[in-house]
Order: C-alpha cells, then sequence, then structure tokens
RNA sequence: UGGUCUAUGGUGUAACUGGCAACACGUCUGAUUUUGGUUCAGAAGAGUCUAGGUUCGAGCCCUAGUAGACCAACCA
C-alpha cells in the first residue's frame, strides 16, 4: 500500500525538517504553556491540540508549563481550572512545570549576565525608562546607569532580592542595543520587584522574572526542542535567541520558537483580558457560562471533547490571520453528537392536542428508537394517552402545500404512534388556540405492522402525554455577540456588540418521564429540536437542560429569519482591491479568451457595463500591459471605447494603444480594437 | 513616516524539488427518510491582492507596489 499523500502543515514541515538535518526524534519535545491568569478558550484548545498532537505523532513527552511570573494576576483556581480542561480535552501531560520553580536558576544565570557585563540594575522610573527607549521610528537613548561597574550592579541587584527596595524603584536589564528597530532589544527589563505573595512561592521572592527571561530559559531547562507560541510573540524570537545565546551549553539541546496564527472564531472573543470582564460584569454567570468561548463553557454547553479536537483538526494552522466562522465548530459537534445522542422527545412551546377518538384513560407504552445511527442502542417506552402537547408552531389551522405539519383536515404523523388529521380548535375570546382537536387512525401505531401503519403521511411531529409529562427549564442560547468580529472596530468596543437575546429560558417545557433518569454526561437529541444536556444548575425533581445546539434546519431557512443572524456587513480582515469596477473588468477579462459563446457575450457585456464606472485616469495606466496578457488588454480596448462614446477625447496615448491593439494577432482584439479606431 | 509577518472560492486549510488549483464547512438541487435530522448523488462558486519579469510552463522564483496584522506594559 502506498501512503495517502499527508500534507504536512508548516510547522510539521520544519520539524521534519530539523528531522533530516540530524537532530535525533528521541529529542523532541513540546510544551504547553499557559498563564494561570483565566480560563483556557476554544483558541487555546487550538494550541493544546496542536502541541499535544505532535507529541502523539512524534511520540514525544509534552509537558504543561504553568508561565507563572506575575503574582499580581495569577491564582490557583485558574491552575486547577486549566488542568481540568486539558485532561477532558483526553491530553496526558509528560510533567507538571512551573516557571516559578526555575526561580533560582533565572536568578543564578541573571548573576551571570551581570558578570558578563550583559545586564545592568537601572534606578530611574518607568516613564524615564520609556522616555528613553524611543519609538519604532527613532532610536532609543541609553541609560546613564548602563555603565556602572559589575560590583555596582551585583550589589543592586542583591539589594533587590533581599527586598530593600521599593516596587517601580529598581530593575535588571539586559544590555543590549537602544538603537534595534527591534523595541525589545533596547535593553528589556529581566526583573522588577513585586510585593505581592505568589500563589506556589509565597512570600520567598520579592523580585520576579518577566516573560521573555523566563520562558525561553524554562523552555531551555526543560529542553523542549520545539517552542510553539502564537505569532504576536514573533517580534520576541530574537530576544529568546539572545538570552540563549548568552547561556547555552553546545552539548545541551537549543530550543526554538516557531510561531503560528491564533485561532479567531466568528461571533466571539478570544482574550482572556476581555473574557474577564464579561465575568466581572456579570454580562455572563461566570467563566463557564455556556455562551462563553472557554472549554468549560463548550462542556457545559453540551460538546463533546472529541468535537473540539475535531474541529481543532479540520481547522488546521497557518500564519494567516483568520476568522473562522462557527458553523465549522457546529457542525463538528452536530456530526459528534448525531452518533451519540439518545432520541427522546420534549415540548418547549405547548399547544395542547386532543385525540377525540382515543379513550379517556387509556395509556400506552409505545417503544421510541434510542439512535437510529446505531444498531444496537436499543429503544425505550413512552407513554401516549388521550391529551397531548405539541410544539405551538407545529400547528396552523391553514398553511401553503410546503408547511408539513398539522393543519386542519390534514394527516401528520406523532412519532413512533399515530397517523392524526386535524379536525377543529378550541380558542379563547381573544382568538387564542387553547386545544386542537384531532382524530388518530388507530391502525396506523408505529410498529404495529398493519397496513395503515405503513402509510406515509408528509410530516412528523414530536409530542408528549399530558398527563405523563415532567416539567423542566430548557436554556436556549444564541451568539454573545451581533457581531463577526467584535473586537476588531476601531470605533467600537466589543461591549457595543453584546447581544441581548443571547439567553432565552424556557422555564416550562415538558419532557417525556424517560428524561428524570438523566444524568449529567448524558447527551439527548430532542426530536427535530436539537441536542441537550443536562446543567449543572440541575437539582433533583428540578432538572436544567441547556441547549448545546439547534438541528440543521433547512425549514427554517425559507421561513423568514427569527433573528440578527445574518450581518452583511463585512468587517473582512484583508481587502484585496477587488471594489471598484477597473478592478472587476480585470479580473473578468483575464479569462476572457477561454471563453466562447454565451459566456464570452456575458462577459464583454458585463465589461461595458462596468465601464460605466471608470475614468480615464483610471485606464491609462493600463495601456502598457504586457503584449501576452490579451484579455486584460481586450478588456481595457472595451473600456476604453465606452469612454469614447462618452466624450473622451482621443490623444496620443490613445491612438497608439489601438494601432497596436488593432494589429495584434489575437483576432478578438484586433476586431474590437479596429471597431473603435 | 521604522521593522517584522501575512495575502489562494463566502469561511478555514491543501497543492512535495515550478506542470492546467484540491479538501472540509457553508450554499443550492435531487433521492432516501416515521426527525424539514441523518445518509446518498450532484451542482454552483476562486484562476491564487496588483503590475512587471524569469520560464516551453508560475499560486509557488525575482522586482516594484497595495492591503491587513504585530511591535514602544516593571503583562504574558
Amino acid at each position: 500500500m502506498k501512503e495517502a499523500p499527508e500534507s504536512l502543515n508548516f510547522l510539521e514541515q520544519i520539524i521534519e525538517e530539523d528531522l533530516a538535518a540530524g537532530l535525533s526524534q528521541d529529542k523532541l519535545r513540546f510544551r504547553f504553556p499557559p498563564e494561570p491568569n483565566g480560563y483556557l478558550h476554544i483558541g487555546h484548545a487550538a494550541s493544546i491540540c496542536l502541541n499535544f498532537g505532535l507529541g502523539e505523532r512524534y511520540n514525544a513527552p509534552v509537558n504543561l508549563r504553568f508561565d507563572d511570573t506575575n503574582p499580581a494576576k495569577e491564582e490557583q483556581e485558574y491552575v486547577d481550572a486549566i488542568k481540568r480542561d486539558i485532561q477532558w480535552l483526553g491530553f496526558k501531560w509528560a510533567s507538571e512545570c512551573y516557571s516559578s520553580d526555575y526561580f533560582q536558576q533565572l536568578y543564578d544565570w541573571a548573576i551571570h549576565l551581570i558578570k558578563n557585563d550583559k545586564a545592568y540594575v537601572d534606578g530611574q522610573s518607568a516613564e524615564v525608562q520609556a522616555e528613553q527607549k524611543g519609538t519604532p521610528t527613532t532610536p532609543g537613548v541609553e541609560s546613564p546607569h548602563r555603565n556602572q561597574s559589575v560590583d555596582e550592579n551585583l550589589d543592586l541587584f542583591e539589594r533587590m532580592k533581599k527586598g530593600e527596595f521599593e516596587p517601580g524603584s529598581y530593575v535588571l536589564r539586559a544590555k543590549i542595543d537602544m538603537t534595534s528597530s527591534n523595541m525589545l532589544m533596547r535593553d528589556p527589563i529581566l526583573y522588577r520587584i513585586v510585593n505581592k505573595p505568589h500563589h506556589r512561592t509565597g512570600d520567598e521572592w520579592c523580585i520576579y522574572p518577566l516573560y521573555d527571561w523566563a520562558h525561553g530559559e524554562s523552555d531551555y531547562i526543560e529542553q523542549v526542542s520545539h517552542s510553539l507560541c502564537t505569532l504576536e510573540f514573533k517580534m520576541h524570537r530574537e530576544l529568546y535567541d539572545w538570552f540563549l545565546d548568552q547561556l547555552h551549553d553546545p552539548s545541551l539541546l537549543r530550543p526554538k520558537q516557531r510561531e503560528f496564527a491564533r485561532r479567531n472564531l466568528s461571533y466571539t472573543i478570544m482574550s482572556k483580558r476581555k473574557l474577564l470582564q464579561l465575568v466581572q460584569e456579570n454580562v455572563v454567570s461566570g467563566w463557564d457560562d455556556p455562551r462563553m468561548p472557554t472549554i468549560s463553557g463548550h462542556r457545559r454547553r453540551g460538546y463533546t471533547p472529541e468535537s473540539i479536537r475535531k474541529f481543532s483538526d479540520v481547522a488546521g494552522i497557518s500564519k494567516r490571520d483568520n476568522i473562522t466562522d462557527v458553523s465549522l465548530l457546529e457542525f463538528c459537534i452536530r456530526e459528534d453528537l448525531n452518533k451519540k445522542a439518545t432520541r427522546v422527545m420534549g415540548v418547549l412551546n405547548p399547544v395542547k392536542l386532543v385525540i377525540t377518538n382515543y379513550p379517556n384513560g387509556k395509556v400506552e407504552m409505545l417503544a421510541m428508537e434510542n439512535n437510529p445511527e446505531e444498531e444496537n442502542s436499543g429503544t425505550h417506552e413512552v407513554p401516549f394517552s388521550r391529551e397531548l402537547y405539541i410544539e405551538r408552531e407545529d400547528f396552523k389551522e391553514e398553511a401553503g402545500s410546503k408547511y408539513f405539519r398539522l393543519t386542519l383536515g390534514k394527516e401528520v404523523r406523532l412519532k413512533s404512534a399515530y397517523i392524526i388529521k386535524g379536525e377543529s380548535v378550541v380558542k379563547d375570546e381573544n382568538g387564542n388556540i387553547l386545544e386542537i382537536h384531532c382524530t388518530a387512525d388507530l391502525d396506523s401505531r408505529s410498529g404495529s405492522g398493519t397496513e395503515a401503519s405503513q402509510r406515509r403521511v408528509k410530516g412528523t411531529l414530536h409530542w408528549v402525554s399530558i398527563q405523563h409529562a415532567i416539567k423542566a427549564e430548557v436554556r436556549e442560547y444564541d451568539r454573545l455577540f451581533l457581531d463577526e468580529a467584535p473586537d476588531s472596530h476601531e470605533d467600537k468596543t466589543f461591549m457595543d456588540f453584546i447581544n441581548p437575546n443571547s439567553l432565552n429560558v424556557v422555564k416550562e417545557a415538558y419532557l417525556e418521564p424517560f428524561l428524570a433518569d438523566a444524568r449529567m454526561e448524558d447527551k439527548f437529541q430532542f426530536q427535530r429540536l436539537g441536542y441537550f444536556t443536562l446543567d449543572k444548575d440541575s437539582i433533583e425533581g428540578k432538572l436544567v437542560f441547556n441547549k448545546t445546539v439547534g438541528l440543521r434546519d433547512s425549514w427554517a431557512k425559507q421561513a423568514p429569519k427569527p433573528a440578527q443572524t445574518q450581518n452583511p456587513a463585512k468587517p473582512n480582515t484583508q481587502n484585496q482591491g477587488h471594489r471598484n469596477p477597473l478592478n472587476e473588468i480585470q479580473k473578468i477579462s483575464k479569462k476572457y479568451t477561454n471563453l466562447s459563446g454565451d459566456k464570452l457575450s456575458a462577459a464583454r457585456e458585463n465589461i461595458l457595463k462596468l465601464a460605466e464606472g471608470v475614468s480615464y485616469e483610471d485606464l491609462e495606466p493600463l495601456f502598457n500591459t504586457a503584449a501576452k496578457k490579451v484579455g486584460t488588454r481586450i478588456g481595457v480596448t472595451l473600456a476604453l471605447g465606452v469612454l469614447l462614446s462618452k466624450g473622451q477625447e482621443r490623444n496620443e496615448a490613445i491612438n497608439s494603444f489601438l494601432q497596436e491593439a488593432s494589429e495584434d494577432g489575437n483576432e478578438l482584439l484586433s476586431s474590437e480594437a479596429k471597431a473603435i479606431l
């Protein structure tokens, strides 16, 4: 068998190259390095799946490392939540590491830098130092402390460590290059003083390393071969390498930082800081609110680990900015749940249905398939009786032929039960429907094998027996934001796009009694409605269900849209400049010579129409289009014809362009040119 | 106005050392269906940001543009 022509992402290609260049595969090692200052979200899931996926692919260890160098923001709660989420996704880390475990080593290395005259203690204020740093376009100036003696630096750093100074009074800086075009190389800070207890080291330290000093060195200590991070750290690579240059022992592996684009999802945000704001301002109920893009939010909502891993896998990894449509995530969870979820019935917006020819007091237990997607999933029993609830939207007194549901005089099947026909309605004085009366074809019971049971009717409805139904709360969710990219607007913040209707609580839904025994980990499909799972707010006798995601609904698409699902104004990240008519013409023209017949004349018409919006000033530069780009020249010729007919004066440029075109070997071009010459 | 990175259907990714742009989602048909679900069959949709160049041949190479992202926290 030939190997499948598998395509590698660019990071896998880099690793393959390193392997080919002599890196031994058993040296491969990865890490996932979250800062414990918030909960993990779906973007982190991409990074987790990437790193742990590489670990699985190359049979290499993957460390979980908490980047805990800022005691002001970090908490044990977050450490615990992060571990829980990674485990839930199904990954096992080789070692649980903490940057804080390396504080002593980092300190020793800092001393080493000072002794080599590569670092110095600066006692200027943050403002002054910022001033001296310059801007991306102007070089910085050196600190007056830059050339202090090694001994003085050693002494000051020692006293920083001992806690003799106030926060902000002194920092340790690397001595690199205040004129570098990379701002991070302008004598970056290695240590600052923070008088806050650390969640692991307590009061042991009062100086803390900054990210750049801690991260690469931690990678080095752990002998991580490939340190993968998001694109915003690209600039840090130069510093990462500089630090390693100062202390790398050639007998040890030297870590390599590479960057990939973070995963963005449409209609949500992926910033821990902003998610924290949603939590703190009570826009959501917490980090695990089912509307949150966090892993814990998705879990609570009913997503499976498999679906999130599938999503990360199918979305892939690259270096370009992206906004992945949520529909891809929704596809992944539906695909998984379709195979797993137990089919049940529940009515969220009930209206009473009376089967007038069904005996009062009679109860039948009907068999209902647990999962038609799975052979041996079995059945469970659903009680059927004279009085039922069905969804209000499933009945109309009269409707067009495209409406497959219950109307007066038309037949539909009650799922797993009988075929019924609408007969009459009972209304209150305001015209609201109180009851629907129907008759059942009593021979048509599902599975009875009778001829009537085989009859086909257009629609099938779900239902519950009123007398047997259990009541439960059902929470339905919509996207949290109304904008596709809520945090990418210059004039507005993400808070301006909060969807006021993102949560819909159905206080009293009616569910089949089977659901009374539901457990937290169960996944259900409420037939025709969507996938649901128990929420943690459930208590004995008062269940709460979360709607994970609806079923695909090709009926709803035809009907008028319920809400703001579409957002016509595309913020689109990258403007490729196809907007103006001239660009359109160029685009059409390119393939002009490949066209024939109707398509050709349509393209010609199109160009002529678009040419109405083109100015001569814009068109003229295209006169010197390369000779072999015949299509483009035809387009230009056609557009020029339109301009001339509108009164554009002929000039030398026009005449020589047309002359040349009319003599061209391509007939299409020459004839168009001759026509207007 | 400095530096770095990126640019392929509506979206996300492919295309190995150049060889007539592929896959998934989404969209639209049709069939199947006791879920307007699923499944199956099919269709439409880009000629690869622009212009020039090298080449028999360019999404891949070269040049010049354009657009977007990132960089001046004692955050990570």
